[in-house]
DNA sequence: CGGGTTAAGATTTTT
DNA sequence: TCTTAACCCG
């Protein structure tokens, strides 16, 4: 050994056995708490440490910014970087692996990555196209992406996931079906992919091109994978091929924090893995190092409801600290009073703001308590809900840059093209199609009524697509273009402007690789807004998380509070009604909320809240807590 | 065909 | 409450 990390002494017993095993494929099942990165980031360094040359390691994780946090950490502990090691999501790394290879699947190595927002863009076109005139209730744009998207991570056609999940959609079930069938066309036909694409055809490849399959697998000799529990049968079959040849495939996940079935996640992919790899070596994390012993009884008590039978016990050394408790408040803005109250009370006793955090099952349920927060000067960053890339604005200023980098993508055109005076989708349509085909750019002779401004993009466009030219400048250019139209077109225009600045900062680290910045800015969009991009750098300033659930996920703090613990919203009205794995997921959620406890945790709900969907008030707490005893669960009113 | 106005409708979660 | 679909006028 190379370094003299004290692998023994700094793990228990599992985690030590997970830490040295080095070879062959290994499941480790990793209950909440119990050192899961840790292992991860130490596995990392054992195998550097055993000779194992970086760049032949690699990490999947379900964001990037995980596996940056581990190579970090498994750095510090070597006293080297691990920079080489490779790392990413699933999506990224397909992505990468795409542009390099897919001209062997008869891909123009220059296809455009489309976003959510993109996808419902052509969706609408095709929409226009194939929808008749008086037909009514048809899903919109963004539910139909959803349908989509389903389709294509689980495999089951457009009918079967209508049949199962869009009952009231059936009736438009044939033009669904042609409109999937024209949707997945458009794309070949114009070179895009979506993120799904992404996956799909990098399954693809991996199957039907066996000397691909060979040199990417070739190129890594140890495969870990983060969060198991939440991918879905396509990265379970990329990873097979990946695997193929020298089985060295270690997973990491729990089955009771599968929270992303709605995307296409199936934790029975984490039961089947020693299937997939004969002789996989099964390992369990099940000493809890975050929580006090009250946090825990209160979730193996949440989990313990679960219909399907989890086989883990947690259990800590930590005892003391306060039964958890279960509040109920008069309404929402009560609710919002009370945890500013409880805040307070924990600031007073010393806790930082960084270790409090309130967490929601939807980004918009923290509105009222972001409100009164403000108005208690307590600073706060909120993480999930909200989409900084997604914005109007933002997407307005980057089509423009997509244009300059891929001249041919017509969707970006269209866009670009709608913002001019005096252009609506017709002659977008018409125009894109005339640029991206044939005779191209500058053979489009604009109508009077369009021309000016036509011209002022066209020499913006020929003005940023000439090579060379630093990201950053080129985001300036844009800004200037685009600055009288978000004057005009938004009436909070000041804020906006300062997003675009934002984002031209964010620029700045690209130098003149355009293409790498338009592919990192969608497939790894940053998460939040101005105030939380500006403290990455700067020392790590006091402020509480305020967080959805999911984006919660692998965090921890001192106190946690889980706000709109109500039946009807969490869990919602829609599982409720679909009952059966739907259901389970919500209980799942609300276990991965509580475990994001250390020591104080409050379950928060309003009363008295009418719910116009069903015409009633709702105010009982959740079912996943009203029935636990009252030992466990303390019960207060505020 | 573009663009503005009005009526209706819909509500998770994210790569 | 905010977004999207439908409608109508120039």
């Amino acid at each position: 050994m190379a370094s003299n990390i004290q692998y023994e002494k700094d793990l228990n017993e599992s985690q030590y056995e997970a830490v040295t095993t080095l070879e062959g494929p290994m499941l480790v099942i990793a209950g909440a708490g119990s050192g899961k990165t840790r292992t991860l980031t130490y596995r990392v360094a054992r195998l550097v440490d055993s000779g194992a040359p970086p760049a032949r390691i690699l990490l999947l994780t379900f964001t990037r910014k995980a596996s940056e946090e581990m190579l970090r950490r498994a750095g510090v502990l070597l006293g080297m970087d691990c920079d080489d090691v490779a790392g990413g999501t699933f999506h990224s790394f397909s992505h990468q692996m795409l542009r390099r290879y897919a001209f062997k699947l008869g891909f123009d190595p220059g296809f455009v990555i489309l976003d959510r927002p993109d996808c419902e863009a052509l969706i609408d076109r095709l929409k226009k196209e194939l929808v008749p005139k008086g037909v009514r209730n048809f899903p919109r744009k963004g539910t139909v992406a959803s349908i989509f998207s389903r389709s294509a991570n689980t495999g089951m056609s457009v009918e079967k996931i209508l049949f199962s999940e869009y009952n009231h959609f059936i009736p438009h079930k044939d033009i669904l079906d042609e409109m999937y069938n024209q949707y997945a066309m458009t794309k070949s036909q114009e070179n895009l992919m979506d993120f799904d694409d992404l996956l799909l055809h990098m399954r693809i490849m991996l199957a039907t091109e066996p000397e691909i399959r060979d040199v990417i697998s070739k190129k890594y000799d140890y495969i870990m994978v983060d969060e198991y529990q939440d991918t879905n049968l396509i990265q379970a079959d990329i990873l097979r091929y990946l695997g193929e040849g020298h089985q060295n495939v270690m997973v990491v996940g729990d089955d009771c924090q599968s929270i992303y079935g709605f995307r296409g996640a199936n934790f029975e992919n984490i039961m089947r893995f020693p299937d997939v790899f004969p002789g996989t070596k099964i390992i369990r994390l099940e000493e809890n190092y975050r929580s006090y012993q009250p946090v825990l009884d209160v979730t193996n008590k949440i989990v313990k409801q679960a219909a399907r039978k989890y086989t883990k016990t947690l259990f800590t050394n930590l005892q003391g600290g306060a039964a958890p408790v279960l509040v109920s408040t008069r309404d929402e803005n009560s609710q919002s009073q009370f945890v500013v109250d409880e805040i307070k009370r924990l600031q007073s006793q010393e806790v930082p703001l960084r270790e409090i955090a309130v967490l929601f099952r939807a980004g918009y349920q923290s509105f009222d308590l972001e409100v009164e927060l403000t108005r208690h000067g307590i600073k706060f960053v909120k993480y999930g809900g909200f989409k900084f890339m997604e914005s109007a604005h933002i997407k307005d200023a980057l089509v423009h840059m997509r244009i300059a980098a891929f001249p041919k993508d017509k969707l970006s055109w269209h866009r670009a093209l709608l913002l001019l005076n005096k252009v609506g989708a017709k002659t977008a349509q018409t125009l894109s199609d005339k640029i991206c085909s044939g005779p191209g750019l500058a053979a489009v002779k604009p109508a009077p009524s369009y021309k000016s401004g036509f011209n002022a993009l066209r020499d913006l466009i020929t003005d940023i697509s000439r090579p060379g030219q630093k990201v950053a400048d080129i985001g300036k250019k844009v800004l200037e273009y685009y600055r009288p139209y978000l004057e005009s077109n938004f009436d909070n225009w000041p804020k906006r402007q300062k997003d675009l600045d934002q984002l031209v900062s964010m620029m700045e680290r690209y130098g003149a690789d355009l293409a790498k910045f338009i592919h990192d800015v969608t497939l790894e969009p940053p998460t939040s807004t101005v105030e939380d991009v500006l403290a990455v750098g700067e020392a790590p300033p006091d402020r509480m998380v305020l967080s959805t659930i999911h984006s919660a996920k692998g965090l921890e703090w001192e106190a946690v509070f889980v706000i709109w613990t109500l039946d009807g919203r969490f869990p919602s009205r829609q599982a409720v009604a679909k009952e059966g794995e739907s259901l389970e997921e919500e209980l799942r959620l609300m276990y991965v909320a509580a475990t994001r406890a250390k020591k104080e945790l409050f379950f928060v709900h309003p009363t008295d809240v009418f719910d116009p969907a069903s015409m009633t008030y709702l105010y009982r707490p959740s079912r996943f807590l009203e029935r636990l005893p009252r030992t466990v669960l303390r019960r207060e009113s505020y």
